[in-house]
DNA sequence: CATGGGTTGTTCGAATTTGAATCACCCGCT
DNA sequence: AGCGGGTGATTCAAATTCGAACAACCCATG
């Protein structure tokens, strides 16, 4: 690999904007998140996941390849939601190794509680900044990029 | 802050698009860096910002703005960095406070040895999946959003 | 029904990050 | 010169992250 094809001006630019919106947006956002309500955004994440999901619950495994964490950071961020009362583990009775996370009422509240507050933010910082085009154009673009990582690092 | 504006669908799109196109991109960039080269990604942006400066030197200030970590996380990581050799402490003439970090001969050599597989990789998770138009909507939209967060967070 | 390969979730230690507190210092003002 | 507010960088403890190792288990195959 001795002489890559380096980025021109037009893809520096979008690499550049690309990095650094990723590292203000998600700063930015943790902080909104744990001063409003005290949650890390890892933790917002997953009380939306769960909120999705069929039976308000998701198996560790799936709700680590959601992406956030590795499954470890998982197991991690669980224990201190459980402590918090927000999710409850339970076992999943045809697979003993199993273990589902539970939403529980306080998880919903808080989650219900947090939600405007976030959604403002995420208007205020990224959706409201961007035209109907770019919202298409960074959806088109960055969901096949998300796709093809997905792809692979699996 | 009772009903807000939910995000519409195209909305929505884009929004987790970006999420999690952020987090698998700087997921996988950590590991290709670290494979090969043993730098961690911050430690790849602070010899980028050093070679690209005037002297090959910044204040240590100048440096966390530039983003990715706070004060102390940099100087944490400098700290590392000047262990393995990379970089070098200079404290400033004008103001004793002022600590400069000098990247050396062997920082140089580091980011010229990391860098094309470095931007080999930006090119096959980025910029070779995404079209013109979309690197451009990427550079416009989200280096507004940039701009805007730098202009409040500071 | 035993066996081996692949899963599931947790535990462990090491590395990293953050914010608050701290120390030393610059600068403008009186 | 003497103050006082603000700045620059570091230190510290606490929280969080990751990967590797682990233990327990499922299941397809023979």
């Amino acid at each position: 690999m001795a002489e890559p094809r380096w980025l021109d001006e037009r893809e520096m630019r979008a690499w550049s904007g690309f990095l650094a919106a990723s590292a203000l947006v998600n700063r930015r956002l943790d902080q909104q998140l744990k001063d409003d309500s005290g949650l890390s955004h890892p933790q917002y994440e997953i009380l939306v996941r769960l909120a999705a999901a069929p039976g308000r619950e998701l198996r560790m495994t799936e709700l680590a390849n959601g992406l956030i964490n590795s499954k470890s950071g998982l197991t991690y961020q669980v224990t201190q939601m459980e402590k918090a009362g927000l999710v409850r583990r339970r076992s999943c009775p045809s697979d003993v190794r199993g273990v589902f996370a539970v939403l529980t009422d306080a998880g919903r509240a808080k989650l219900e509680e947090a939600a405007p507050g976030h959604v403002a933010t995420v208007r205020e910082v990224l959706v409201d900044v961007l035209t109907p085009e770019q919202l298409d154009a960074l959806a088109d673009g960055l969901g096949e990029v998300g796709r093809r990582l997905r792809g692979q690092g699996d």
